[in-house]
DNA sequence: CTTCAAAATTGGAACGATCCAATTACCGGT
DNA sequence: ACCGGTAATTGGATCGTTCCAATTTTGAAG
């Protein structure tokens, strides 16, 4: 039980070769006659061989692992990037190992850290707020590829490229959407202050406003379906008027959706409503909920296509990358079949 | 920027000791003056040291790290369980890597042995249905601790011990509980034939309904939303005398309740629900969905504790446990306030 | 100023794979 | 039987740490 594993020595033993075929074989290469590679691989089995990376990794550095961390790992929308770019990663022989940083800048800066010292090839991530550049500082001290994605919180694009959303465009569309249905009055909910997202999600809507002589109103708080079920109040009791409202994510849009179900009224009528990111639940809700498209699944299978080209044929990507967005119109806010 | 990483040989030579010293600085053990850490530390820094963890490992072959095996990522459930764990084990000095499995016996196999390839000193795992026990025999042959959690796949509870919840108890609560509120046909929806888990939650409700004479209706079907909105046609259709129901889970109660507002029920009234596992959501929507609630975030503390038993101090989980469950009621069975 | 134990530091020898250059085996054609 | 050339195999040397035993430094007591 206490003994130690067998090695590539104790399988060449067994098999009567010598270390060097054994590694030639577990590399794959056909450089050794079949017959022998058979021969070895039952050594292998007959010992219970596990193969010690730790040893190949000192030896070549190179090893088939990349990073991903994710601010909030809970939420459906990025819970649906981590697993479609590891599964997407996994296709191609790496390994994605997937860390929750939940939004906590130090616990970050803590998780990179250790994948840097696992010997990651290359991270993802989508950075969680706070402050200083520490956790990008180094990985551009361990000089590995990483991508930022979603989210851009570091300003060095050259080094960390940022992929994401064109949001603004969405939330125009949305807005304008909103408008062609007959809506007056229309709210954007959710989101804090100061952040670049939520300066983005807003801004088509601020334009499309602007443009109609709309005056805006922006009920600000976190991006969770609580706070969406809380802003159902107050947007009824502080603004009345409002007949439709574009929320920052899904999870706002359907905790709204839940408020407005408690107090009786009914969204896609009293009050039309859009969602941001079309999170799985959106089409599965009653109203379904209408939703900015982000195809997130697609967006992670990219990430990874442009990952996997950087890493192998060393083409850095492009420094920005905005994923076009489409509006899915569903009855929250067409109010059809209601 | 091509050049190799500097090592704990170049630390010492800048900071004029040898690498022992460095290692020993390394390791935080108090035998280096403190005056002479300190130098090291600024050298490590000056220098851009990164530790190279392949190579300790290569000597030492223990690691904080753990690897979770989740066989369905995407369910919140799981989602919240995972994010829990890796929390509580990044709490006590110990790096977590998240693999979802996505429901694939062979996939689950290949994430098992990469994880044991790069050295984790334990494995939790809850396995994904399939055919053979080639995982576990992995893990076996690997000599790792390993914990099942959620899901009984493997029958070597010494080996592997399980933990998971109460289930049995929770629908028989669920059951009584319908009853109880006046409910004469309850159904329980979701769950495919032939799996563990859904006959333990099944046998509560089944246990009660024949001592109460009355005749079980099962609705069997994947444990997702979107079956839960397909359930609810079948539901009325061909059940129409049901005036409740019991859900696999949340995910097809939350379904069902969509299925139902889409055809002009009132979830509560017309049909009184009851869901499973109590995730985030549930409390979230409208009616408030009444659900077996698993404290998952409890439980994920909890199996972090035991594993940390079990490694420092060798101390082998029982190998069976069940924690407790409760019925907690909401709207969508009690009807109050809709 | 010695002496001596404790504290601090140091030089190899591992760990288990890969890589390279060197060696040996094999095979068809004289 | 011999040769040449390709294919297959094989010993080191090496990667960057930790561990151990051995050595040096320190400082308090005599």
């Amino acid at each position: 039980m206490k003994q130690r594993r067998p090695t590539i020595h104790d399988v060449a033993a067994h098999a009567g070769v010598s270390k060097s075929t054994v590694s030639l074989v577990l590399q794959g290469g056909s450089q050794v006659r079949a017959e022998t590679a058979k021969l070895v691989r039952k050594a292998m089995a007959e010992t219970g061989y596990v193969y010690n990376r730790a040893a190949a990794q000192l030896r070549t550095s190179a090893v088939g692992l990349v990073g991903l961390v994710i601010n909030d790992l809970r939420n459906p929308f990025f819970t649906e990037f981590a697993t479609t770019l590891q599964m997407a990663m996994a296709a191609k022989g790496y390994a994605t190992v997937i860390s929750n940083s939940a939004e906590d800048a130090a616990l970050q800066a803590k998780l990179v850290g250790s994948m840097i010292e696992h010997g990651v090839s290359a991270i993802v991530i989508s950075p969680a707020y706070g402050e200083g550049p520490e956790t990008f500082d180094q990985i551009a001290r361990a000089g590995i590829p990483a991508l930022q994605v979603l989210r851009r919180m570091d300003d060095r694009l050259d080094e960390f490229p940022f992929a994401g959303f064109d949001y603004a465009t969405g939330s125009a569309e949305a807005t304008r959407h909103l408008l062609d249905q007959g809506a007056k009055h229309i709210a954007f909910v959710g989101g804090l202050p100061g952040r670049a997202i939520v300066e983005e999600r807003m801004s088509g809507y601020q334009t499309v406003l602007a443009a109609a002589g709309v005056e805006p109103t922006w009920i600000s708080g976190p991006t969770t379906r609580a706070f969406g079920v809380e802003a159902a109040d107050t947007l009824f009791a502080d603004h009345p008027e409002v007949d439709a409202a574009i929320c920052f994510n899904d999870l706002v849009a359907l905790g709204l959706m839940a408020g407005c179900a408690r107090t009786g009224r009914t969204v896609g009528r009293d009050l039309r409503l859009v969602g941001f990111d079309d999170i799985e639940d959106a089409a599965q809700v009653w109203p379904q909920l209408s939703s900015v498209s982000c195809d997130i699944a697609g967006f992670a299978q990219d990430t990874a296509a442009r990952l996997l080209s950087w890493l192998e044929d060393g083409k850095k990507p492009a420094p920005v990358l905005r994923a076009p967005v489409a509006l899915v119109p569903r009855n929250s806010s067409t109010g059809e079949g209601l």
